[in-house]
DNA sequence: TCTACAATCGCATCTGCATTCGATTCCGTC
DNA sequence: GACGGAATCGAATGCAGATGCGATTGTAGA
């Protein structure tokens, strides 16, 4: 009595897609193994079979999360118009990300502290080191995600399509506007 | 040796100042009364002495916020000046709100989730009674925010003054663009 | 069929945190 | 100066949640 039926295993992405979903119900620290787990009908114990561990797990969904945007954004971004269109077309691109897939959107804008924040308790290096690692790339893909944002609106401002703006502002503003919707 | 000099006695809102920066720097689950306290040099335990206990303690912070923050909106919302020029200086006001105290500001963005959770483990009636009463309040404030907003982008509408917009989204998106902005 | 591995589970441990309580010290007031 | 309440603290309690471990059982090849 250690193990269910065979067609009731499940694989890493759905337990991906799990957290994600208890993630946007109920954050980042109040989401509890045993609430993953529960949500894929596995105990706390045999998600360690799949993820390292908690923040692992909670990290990767971030993860999956911007690489899929970006990867749809990118497509967007390389189109050959005006920068106009182009920003159009990413701003369409990213509210549909985010509102298709609320949870993975949410855990996205509401998570990034939280994984952040992870490192006291871990004392342990090779965690640490490996987390860390994993950690800068993430916020190295969303300063990129960011930046594809910027890099229209700056270039749109050299173009003389748009008015000369603060670029950093009005990017920020402008997810901020895409993230909220969308919540 | 139970009590500090005099000098050192902190109020409730020192407290609450407190919670607010701890809540932005941690989240709310992250936040324990030993960070909180240790803020104001105090212990865990003397917070009782002020607050019921955290979920109080931490709606409090949000209390305080959206009151602060309708306050200063009001003053603008209730100008007698074109729609435009309200809704000008609303944003103008809710920005500042926003980026004037980032902490609680922060703290309305990225916690009331977490306040709408509380309700499991605290199976005290007495409790979520009174809890479940002020965060009703709570909510409402809040909607009544967003409500000042969204009138305006109607009326402005209505006077053709602004494009027929789809008020609810445009006041999200908007919302969520200041809120941005400070993060 | 037998074997190795993958996927699970139950249980036990360990830790951190909220909360309680009784004791102590300050301060304003009478 | 004595008294009552306010503000603190330290220590103890109790619990929930992450994680480790050994046992168990499907399943895919040899």
């Amino acid at each position: 009595m250690a193990r269910k039926p065979a067609d009731q295993t499940v694989d890493r992405e759905d337990i991906l897609w799990a957290a994600a979903e208890v993630l946007h119900r109920n954050g980042y620290e109040a989401t509890t193994m045993k609430g993953i787990a529960a949500q894929v009908n596995l105990t706390a114990a045999s998600l360690y079979h799949h993820f390292k561990n908690k923040d692992f797990l909670l990290l990767n969904v971030l993860e999956v999360g911007i690489d899929y945007t970006i990867a749809k954004l990118e497509a967007v971004a390389a189109a050959d118009t005006s920068n106009a269109e182009k920003l159009a077309g990413m701003i369409r691109s990213h509210v549909v990300s985010v509102t298709g897939n609320v949870a993975v959107g949410a855990a996205m804008v509401f998570e990034i502290r939280a994984v952040l924040n992870v490192s006291g308790k871990n004392g342990d290096d090779k965690f640490m080191e490996e987390f860390g690692a994993r950690r800068n790339r993430f916020f190295a893909r969303r300063d990129y995600f960011e930046s594809l944002f910027r890099g229209v609106i700056e270039a749109g401002i050299e173009a003389g399509e748009f008015r000369a703006v603060d670029a950093d502002i009005v990017t920020k503003a402008m997810l901020g506007a895409h993230n909220w919707v969308g919540v």
